[in-house]
DNA sequence: TCAACTACGTAAACACCGTTCACTGACCAG
DNA sequence: CTGGTCAGTGAACGGTGTTTACGTAGTTGA
């Protein structure tokens, strides 16, 4: 049945280990604690064995960072599962306060994909620079945007008369990754839905979910913030409101 | 005339020579070479002797990331000073481009101040828990954000209604502080102008400025922003206008 | 079946790292 | 001058990433 030699079979479920442990470390004791050794102790092998699997402990660390966002992406998905296909405001909601809930249980998670310069942890492939935020997670962030916009006519002050000129290019292109994503499950759409302006509000968007989640991830905002729940939600609120959806709870 | 004794001299050159070497390894070379050993190597002692001025690495850390707040601080009050101190409109976006040039100038001294995790950077002093945001840059941007709220009327959708029930209590806190840091540099001002929808304005264009910054400097944009400047002044300039200041270049 | 080849894992070594310890020697107060 | 304080030292311990040469089990072709 398995096409796979025995070799084989045993080299990827060493690597599956090799991540699984190094993940722990990560998780339960912070970047600096995911050392060769350590993961190395705890699969039962010796450190120099995993140069046969990653170049270096800075390739294992992308990787790591890849494995992440694969797993935060399939996570927010199901979550969204369980939401009804047609109710893209709670569609929203469910993304970014399951993005929020996943950042603070996770904070070096969020750290190594979120808030590492590409200094520290260089892109995957130099050559390709596909879209950002690690592809996958991008993927149902920008699906759900998308879709939120498909089925719901937007709000006259969302033209295009408000973004920059110099931004036009820019946006265009991620326009065309935004309406590509969405038709890629199967939701039909065309630019004349999706204008740069709310390809700009999107933009936006992000810029205030990402800087919210991770100043409460730093803890640093401006003053102690007993309970960020609700000043979360009034802003994703905020959010959508100024996309013309009603207020909802 | 110097009342302090030789040694005494001596000490806090030689504590200001390590910080400075520190600095520099941590910009050229980022927070993981910043090393005990290499700090000495370049000051010129041994590394053990630099435990006579700090408990551990971490506490080094700690100290340095005061002096980059403090720096940053000054930094920014200079730009301040070239300013009409009339226009406040014109401050804020000193300010605010001030701050976005220097995290993107100094990365790795942005991550170490801004994108920490109380975690790998625990804070200087656990007993006292005053305001965040590293003390001294606090100040300035935030006495910045009050005194444009001081002398301009704001409008009435500032009012205290959209204010989250279960933030008010942090958000008095914060007001008082908010008070108290500009009425420090003279200019006198009381609650009734700065009503609590407007402090929440504030905080909620901290979370846009700091989730912009962040985003850059990470390179996390969901897509490749050729020219991110204008896209940051359009984010200042909606911001301003959405506290009824007229637009302005 | 057996030889040749591939590749996973090893031990040893190198140059670093943070940190501790016992010790020296310059400074300084009395 | 005497005695104490303290910046700085060298040696050491256990840790790190990484390279090297080597054994050996798995695979493959004749």
């Amino acid at each position: 049945m398995t096409e796979a030699t025995r070799r084989e079979r045993l080299r990827a479920e060493t690597e599956r280990e090799i991540r699984r442990q190094a993940r722990a470390l990560l998780v339960e004791h912070g970047r600096d604690a995911v050392t060769l050794r350590a993961i190395a102790r705890e699969v039962g092998i010796t450190a120099p064995a995993l140069y046969r699997y990653y170049d270096s402990r800075e390739d294992l660390l992308r990787r790591l960072a890849e494995d992440i966002c694969t797993d935060l992406a399939a996570k927010l998905d199901a979550d969204l599962d369980g939401i009804d296909e047609d109710d893209v405001s709670a569609q929203v909601y469910a993304v970014c306060r399951g993005f929020r809930r996943w950042a603070l249980a996770h904070p070096q998670e969020f750290t190594l994909v979120f808030a590492s310069t590409e200094d520290t942890l260089p892109p995957c492939a130099p050559g390709e620079d596909r879209g950002q935020v690690g592809d996958q997670f991008g993927r149902v962030f920008l699906e759900v945007a998308g879709r939120l916009i498909a089925g719901h006519p937007l709000p006259d002050d969302l033209g295009d008369d408000d973004v920059p000129e110099e931004l036009h290019a820019d946006l265009a292109a991620f326009q065309k990754i935004l309406l590509a994503t969405v038709n890629d499950r199967g939701v039909e759409l065309d630019e004349d839905v999706l204008p740069l302006g709310a390809v700009y509000h999107i933009t936006q968007s992000w810029v205030r979910i990402y800087g919210h989640v991770a100043l409460e991830v730093f803890g640093r905002f401006p003053f102690a913030v007993s309970n960020p729940e609700p000043m979360f939600d009034s802003m994703l609120a905020q959010i959508l409101g100024g996309m013309g959806f009603p207020p909802r709870r």
